[in-house]
DNA sequence: TCGAGCTGTGAAAATCCTGTGAAAGCAGGA
DNA sequence: TCCTGCTTTCACAGGATTTTCACAGCTCGA
């Protein structure tokens, strides 16, 4: 539903450095991946960047602009594409936005607005193409597909629901991050995880005994005692594996400060 | 690059009758269908104009300007929002494009380049819609047909209503995929479902209905419980039972035409 | 080794969601 | 104006899901 706070893939072709620098700075702050690119960038390598927008001031762009704006904007009809230059005329800004250009502005600009721009038109984009989402991810023997609300092993369903579904997609983004419960409450829920509340832990029991039975052998989801919990797919085949992976540790050498601070990985 | 051309339909709510007749006599001879709408039209009628794009100078709009946008923006998602104003701060700008405003001009505005932007908004929702669709789509015995807005079984129509049949159309596209009740409402209702309605529920009941009474021995929409519907035509006989379709429900009593209340897959 | 504090677990209780039938509201045509 | 077919709204029942609880098992620092 939040089409915003997304996080936006930008990139920008301009030589004025100040405007840029200042411009990475605030993206940057708002969590948006920038990505400074030179002038004749062919359209290709965009795709393979996978953005969201791109800025562009043509006067970089040398004479061949209208017609590398044109080209970009064919290949790319998902990619939103800012114009942002100095003094323009009105045929010129016509004449861009006709091509497929989705917003012309004018330098000198404050970058909050341009910021802001750019978002409008990704939130526009990502509208009109609502489908196209990533493919399925993959994690050891477990298949995570968001088109379909749904995880598998080997094409069997794991049967979520909707909760734990969104609980293992949220532990899976951050594979090998350990998240605090209150910061998966925070995201999967929606509102603040009131003191005392376990349905963290009650979910992440439900998505174990459901991962267990599909996909024996192997953990997906480990405990870290006093903090959350962080997904991260490991074999724990008895034989292979042999001593360290097993359940009971065999010793933690409680004598010296073991490397891991206090993290009882389970 | 003819994907404009497309009549356009445009309400504007400004005063500054100067500039909304040059701009009318334009759009006129662009073939657009435009209409001068006064101030403080709710957003409900804005949804029965079935537009485009929405024009607005929000200095008409009087202190409620902003949430006025807010709400028209919410409502309809779809909808182009271009602000057409005179001076503005960058901060106001911000504002306005974070509301969900497209795109913000200022006045004196060249009424060539507010078409132009107008387009580029509009631009969106009309791409990859080639109305003249490649042949009638089959799925199982169903055959869809957007050519008559209807849908056939072996030659016999399923006496579809316009709203079942946008609906039905709409799954079978994203066929394999869930969609989301707020997501079919907002795509075949063309706005904002409002919290509660169940009218996605009851026209689903009805192409249920329907695709039963012609097609028996056929699931095609399934259930997502807390989710949504997804279109996927399963031949539902006893033997077929394929391996991983009918998860771990014993499949109660697949005698006759047991009332099976419509399977909810998770 | 002990105990306070955490986490795992099973099940009951509370809540939410969907299917459904029917009534009410609407729009267009006779 | 009335009729007719379509759409929206409503209320209820039966399930499915989520939340809550009490207790058992673990972890870690003292």
């Amino acid at each position: 539903m939040n089409t915003q706070s997304q996080t936006i893939r930008l990139a920008v072709i301009d030589d004025d450095s100040g405007f840029v620098t200042v411009l990475a700075k605030r993206t940057e702050a708002a969590g948006w991946q920038q990505r400074q690119v030179a002038s004749a960038i062919p359209p290709e390598e965009l795709v393979a960047m996978k953005l969201n927008a791109l800025l562009v001031d043509p006067t970089v762009l040398g004479e061949d602009g209208w017609a590398y704006l044109e080209r970009v904007c064919g290949m790319l009809p998902d990619l939103g594409v800012i114009v942002c230059t100095g003094r323009s005329t009105v045929a010129q800004r016509v004449r861009g936005l006709r091509l497929g250009v989705d917003d012309w502005l004018t330098k000198p600009c404050h970058p909050e607005e341009a910021m802001a721009r750019i978002e409008a038109v990704s939130r526009r984009r990502r509208r009109g193409r609502p489908e196209a989402e990533a493919g399925p991810l993959v994690y050891g023997e477990l298949e995570i597909r968001a088109d379909r609300f749904q995880a598998y092993v080997s094409g069997s369903s794991l049967d979520l629901t909707r909760r734990e579904f969104e609980l293992l997609q949220l532990l899976a983004e951050a594979k090998g991050q350990v998240l605090e419960r209150e910061a998966i409450y925070q995201r999967v829920w929606g509102y603040a995880m009131a003191h005392g509340d376990r349905s963290v832990d009650v979910f992440i029991r439900k998505l174990r005994q459901k991962l267990e039975k599909r996909s024996p052998g192997w953990n997906y989801i480990h405990t870290h005692f006093g903090v959350g919990y962080r997904f991260d797919p490991e074999a724990s085949d008895p034989e292979s594996a042999g001593a360290f992976t097993t359940s009971l540790h065999p010793r933690h050498t409680p004598v010296t400060s073991s490397p891991e601070p206090a993290a009882t990985v389970r």
